[in-house]
DNA sequence: ACCTGAACACCGTTCAAGT
DNA sequence: ACCTGAACACCGTTCAAGT
């Protein structure tokens, strides 16, 4: 007959403070005392759980992700322009995914349009997906236009700039890294989104 | 009548240690305790010359690049910053190529360091890598500092931020594109650019 | 002015010991 | 199987004390 969270098991616990803390301040350190000590466990139990802290700051990309549902959110005007704008671009990067979700796909993404010669057909191939990226983008720019968080300008030019630094975000997610990631890729995502808000 | 480092002051001994251990090995952490030790000097003493282990670090990578003539670009002060820096980024893109060498190295990325499990090595590998490059763009960021032309903040972060941009230009070389890359990389790398220098 | 080294408040990871 | 918490080997910074 509990009614806080003592039904849930420890690893549920570290991701709940964990995502908490994030939620928080998405600049957050998330340390393993910190992460530890806000769940009510011991740095031992989470390092059971995750064996290593960027495996923790995996996770939490991952369930951040799936909570938001986009589309919806660039509507929500109680929320401020850039952190809708923000949650679109993470949304984008869901699909990625972490570890070795994001490592399977670069490496697929390399057999099927970077290693083999460039017929007409994968370049058009290829180019239909990124129209429909750079058309979700620039959806979501003009939909903050209109609205008038967003000065009138070259859409197409700051979608394409947006998905550059997507694609290195998605590429970085697939290379080796520190395990602060998770901190620096919400930096980055808001230094691009601020980039084109403007002052 | 000393032949060896007696006659250095320690602030100079610092310096000296910290340079070699670079050269030793550019992915070297550089901590306080190792230079201040390497150098024959107590960690008080290396903090009473150099406040901040960034200061340091900072000093070193300037010695270090007025050595290497390569960056004259960045010093030139009869061209404006924002073009410059570009022109830095530019050097950096220089050499992923384009066409089949773009595509032939991000292939070699990907099966170096993406496409294997990740090991100890592998990670250590690439991170002195990306450390390199992010340090080379942090001492850019450096001089852009004291000439004034970029107002006090987080190099690195703002490093990391570029660099994350140039990492999306590098992948989208190695894709297929539209043939207005050219055009749409100047664009996005002065949008990144004017981004960090601000208004 | 310059230098020392201990102390402080942190890291992430490991591990013997418990249940 | 899961969890504990101490211990380890590091960080960078501060500071009273010396010369």
């Amino acid at each position: 007959m509990e009614h806080d969270t003592g039904e849930l098991g420890s690893r549920d616990k570290v991701l709940l403070a964990a995502m908490t803390m994030f939620g928080e301040d998405p600049g957050a350190r998330l340390s393993v005392r910190a992460v530890a000590s806000r769940a009510g466990v011991s740095t031992g139990s989470l390092r059971y759980h995750f064996p290593t802290q960027r495996e923790l700051q995996d996770e939490v990309l991952t369930r951040i992700y799936d909570l938001v549902v986009t589309d919806e959110r660039i509507h929500d005007s109680t929320v401020p322009a850039r952190d809708r704008l923000v949650g679109c671009l993470r949304q984008v990067l869901t699909r990625v995914g972490v570890g070795t979700q994001a490592r399977d796909g670069m490496r697929k993404v390399v057999e099927e349009f970077v290693a083999p010669e460039p017929t007409e057909e994968l370049h058009a191939a290829y180019l239909a997906i990124e129209r429909e990226v750079r058309r979700r983008l620039e959806y979501w720019l003009t939909v903050l236009t209109n609205e008038g968080a967003l000065p009138d300008g070259d859409n197409t030019r700051r979608a394409r700039f947006l998905i550059t630094v997507v694609n290195g975000l998605g590429l970085e997610r697939a290379l080796p890294a520190e395990d602060s990631i998770l901190q620096s890729e919400t930096d980055t995502l808001y230094t691009a989104v601020d980039c084109v808000l403007g002052p």
